[in-house]
DNA sequence: ACTTTATGGTCTACAATTTAGACTATGTCT
DNA sequence: AGACATAGTCTAAATTGTAGACCATAAAGT
């Protein structure tokens, strides 16, 4: 835990480091989360964990994925030196992806959140029922100013598009 | 390392499940990553580590969002069970968000992460600047097919802007 | 011989998400 | 009175992402 404190501080700093000098003097932890955290570096990250794949095996495995996000993610992760790029010259020129030592190394780490994911995963999945079933704005209004629709509604909408796929 | 391998033994074993039953049967990691995988959802979990904070606050700390990305991702924490919310009801109203347990259980594995991006940032950096002045497709192009501009160009694009703020 | 299939992408049109910023209501400070 | 702060919400505009047609080539199927 006391490691956890110790990021905690360190992401801290940079963040107002990052606040005072207004430019573009950034958080070396923001820059690289911004990369990884992009809805699917990290999937596919963990997808070419397994094994190495190429352009068609990894459009089908990450299913949801568009050729074109495809193919930005690859150039953006091969960019950063995570994964790697190879071009067999067979007839329709295949090419394979794999993971660099670089990209390895982001694995340790990585199965970490793996395994909270997996363990806390009904304790959220708990409150996500709870809060949704919830009498509602009840504790959320004591004082009721304009109360609307608002068409935020917790991004019910991304959610529900995401599990009729 | 042992345990990386069975993270993403784990991994792999959902996303299989998940491509057989292409119904929402989902992978709880996915699920999961697809939440605090959102470009806001961690650095606000990282920013409230430090101290709880109301909206305004975070709005401050958190550079970049617009306050509806802000009452958004602080609403789906919310659902989640990550984070607490309290109204005082001072007169203009204010609301004090905070980490929940839940939400402190993350820091530990995420602190795993942060340290990573701290220690690989220099190596993240070199492989960048050294594909973006790379004699480019040399490598990348043995079979010299239909060869174009692409717009998504490594998406240089959102780096630049990125940097640009 | 002709059609289908597969290869790795790219491009275009459209859909979804995100931002910037105006606006709300009420109370304190100047 | 006017400015400022509180927590959001709403709208319009910009950005980002998806679906799917398309490219050239070759092998396999019919």
């Amino acid at each position: 835990m006391s490691s956890a404190i110790s990021a905690v501080e360190r992401f801290s700093r940079y963040q107002s480091d990052d606040a005072q000098s207004e430019g573009s003097a950034h958080c070396p932890v923001r820059d690289v989360l911004d990369r990884i955290g992009d809805k699917w570096s990290i999937l596919m990250i963990m997808t070419l964990a397994t094994r190495p794949q190429r352009f068609s095996e990894l459009h089908r495995a990450v299913r949801g994925i568009s050729k074109r996000m495809l193919t930005q993610t690859l150039r953006d992760l091969e960019r950063d030196g995570l994964i790697t790029r190879h071009v067999f010259p067979t007839k329709p020129p295949s090419v394979e992806y794999g993971l660099s030592a670089l990209g390895q190394s982001l694995l340790e780490p990585m199965a970490a959140l793996i395994d909270w994911a997996d363990h806390r995963y009904s304790d959220i999945h708990d409150a996500r029922a709870r809060f949704d079933s919830a009498p509602c704005d009840a504790a959320r209004h004591e004082t009721d100013v304009h109360r609307s629709a608002m068409n935020i509604a917790t991004s019910r909408k991304a959610a529900t598009r995401r599990a009729r796929q």
